[in-house]
Order: structure tokens, then sequence, then C-alpha cells
DNA sequence: ACATTTGCCTAACAAACGTTAGTTTGTGTT
DNA sequence: AACACAAACTAACGTTTGTTAGGCAAATGT
């Protein structure tokens, strides 16, 4: 990728992110980088290519994450706490992309779409696993682990809707809140 | 609104869930109804019309549901339970409009966009006074309440996206257990 | 019985859409 | 000086878009 499709990537994304995917036109994205329609196929195949490139760039980052967090050998807390932690940075440091990546994706058609998803779901499965591991180790409440792992999972990502750069919480405080909010929900009452 | 209006709004609506309103043509859910697309405009004065009407349906509903408990005067906690209640109630028995209310509500222009905003936040408003309670009362711990109130809506709301009518979990189940997880993370440990 | 309304039709509009073809321009390489 | 390449351009393509105008048949009201 070179350093002008880099940089077109992100002008498109800031467009993209305002009215969706779908509400944007190819001549809305190429006024924001004061070019001609056209010049963007220099660039990029399609329209979808940018959205395609959007999706999967985000879901390689929760993938790398998860994967490596899974490999180490930290109690089911820690894991979750660390989760957690790289989510939020994922999400508020790459934050066009990521209101595309959780908004936009199901307009991916064929292929893509299909890859998608299944990439999506091995990630959701990474983060069940960490709770399964923490009712095994008898840490967590016993709940029904899909309702859980999708609550986790809501909450953090509903952060895109509200974070503000320049609000008083940076990632990493709204990182701890979330995880002691969510780990109260989770682990075992100690009276 | 007339029997025939009422019947073609449900139709648009489960088409509009699919694939989002700005991804779907009027020839699109003319098609789900067998007829022309030009028939629709006895009915709807414009597509967005077909939004309009579905996304303040949805939120008159949830304003009048929100009205009613802050005006019973139970503690926080039990209102925080009935609001998460009647909020899952209203989502799981309307769920394509719920989904298109969540998702395709920034495809509203002009007026329509700021009162929908509006109204939104006044909801949103309600939630945060009943947590203010239950912090006054001394019940809740003391949190940043924006950030409380936005992590029950997003759990709340992400239900949409992953319940099934059919499922194991009825609304009144889900409600419950939400409910659970929700106040183990803002009432106080009785230790 | 006649008049009105309702609900849909056919036909077509102008505008916006994503995309292609072919060309020019600028920049660095041989 | 000649070439190669990337990145932009102009112009236009065929489709699809939301929407309007005008008409027709059946139901409804008087």
């Amino acid at each position: 990728m070179t350093e002008r499709k880099r940089q077109i990537l992100q002008s498109a994304q800031a467009v993209l992110k305002m009215k969706g995917y779908a509400a944007t036109s190819v001549r809305d994205i190429a006024k924001s980088l004061e070019m001609e329609p056209a010049s963007l196929y220099s660039h990029f195949s399609s329209k979808e290519d940018i959205l395609r490139l959007t999706c999967f760039d985000m879901a390689k980052k929760f993938d790398r994450s998860i994967q490596e967090i899974n490999t180490l050998y930290f109690d089911a807390e820690q894991q979750l706490r660390m989760a957690i932690r790289e989510h939020v940075q994922i999400l508020t440091s790459h934050l066009d992309s990521a209101i595309i990546f959780l908004r936009d994706w199901r307009n991916l058609t064929g292929e893509s779409l299909s890859k998608f998803i299944e990439k999506r779901n091995s990630y959701e499965k990474g983060i069940r696993k960490i709770i399964q591991t923490g009712i095994d180790e008898g840490r967590f409440n016993e709940s029904d682990i899909k309702f859980a792992t999708l609550t986790v999972l809501s909450s953090v990502n509903w952060i895109v809707e509200w974070y503000n750069p320049e609000g008083k919480l940076n990632p990493t405080q709204i990182a701890e809140k979330l995880s002691n909010f969510i780990l109260s929900g989770l682990i075992k009452n100690k009276l």
C-alpha cells in the first residue's frame, strides 16, 4: 500500500463515517480529496474495495490482539481486562475506521461478507473462551455464556458512539472503568 | 393511519431491516409487496417518510415508557429494572422497526433528524435520572453517570443484534438477566 | 343512480450513481 | 533525450435512483 493510497483511504474513511457507506457516493469521497471521482480508480478497484480494506484491516487488528492474549497464561480476570483494554485501544486509535467497521460491514457482498462474518465470530469465540475459563476456574458466575459475551462486546463497541478524543477520560481510563463494571457483573461475590 | 398503510409499512420495514435504509431502494420495497414503486406514493409522501414514521413511532413508545416509570415512586433499583424490562419488551415486540430505529436514524434529514436526536437525548436523560436517584439514595456506586447510562443503553440495545424470537430466552428472561448483570455493576457491595 | 374516493397502474422524468476508456501531466531513470 | 511509470485528468457510459403525472377500475357514500 503506497503512502498516497493510505492517505486517500484515511480521507475516505473520514467521509464515510459521517453518512455511512451506502449513503456516501464516490463523488462525495472525491470531493473531500479535491480530486475527480474517476481518479480514485487509480488506487481502488471499486467503492466496495474501500469498505473491504477498512473492515478487514480492523478485523486483523482485533484478531491479532485476541490471539496474543489467548497465548498468555494469566487468569481469566486478567485476560479479560487485557482484552478490553486492547479492544478500547484499537477502537479509539482508529475511530473513523472503527465506526465503519462496526456499522457498515453489512454492505460487504459475496465472499467478502461471509469471510468477514467468519472473522467476527472467531473474535467473539476468543472472548467467550476467556469467560469460559473464568467459569471453569470457579471465579466467574455461571451464566449463559453467549449472553455474557454479547453483553461485554456491546458495551465495549458502543464506545465509538460517544468517545471524544478531547474528553476527560482517556482510552486506558475508559477501559478500566468498563472492566470494573463488567467484572462486577461476572465475578462471584466474595462474601 | 389506514389498515393498508400499516400493512405496507410493516412489509417495508421487513425489507429495510435487511440491507439498511440507504442501500434499499423504493423498488425493493415495492417488489416485496408485489406492487409498482409508484403505488407506494399513494400512501407515503417519500422514501424518507417511511423512515420517519418508523423512527418516531418507536421513539414515542420509548418516551411513553420512561415517562410513566419516572412518575412511579419506587426506588432506583426497581425503576431501573422496570425500565430495562420495558425497553426489552419494546425492542423485541417490534424487532424490525427496532433495528431500523437503532441503525438507520442517521439517514433522517433536516428537522426530522434534529427532532429525533432531541427525543433520543430526552430518553437518555430519563435513564440517567434513575441512576442519579440511585446514587442519591446511596444505593448505587458513585460513578461517571454519563458513562453508566451509555453502558446500560448499549447492552440493552445490542439485543436486537442477536435476539431470536424462537430462542430459549424470552424477553422477560432477557430483561432480568440483563438487569442482574447491570445492577451488580451499579449496586454497592453489601459487605 | 350517480359522484367521490381509494388504490393501484403505466410511463416517464431528471438526477445521481458506480465505473470505464483514453489522455495528459509530472517525476524520476536510463 | 527518450522512456517508464504513477497519478491525475476529461468525457462519457449505461444503470439505478426517487419521484411525478395522469388514468383507470373497483369500492364506497349519498
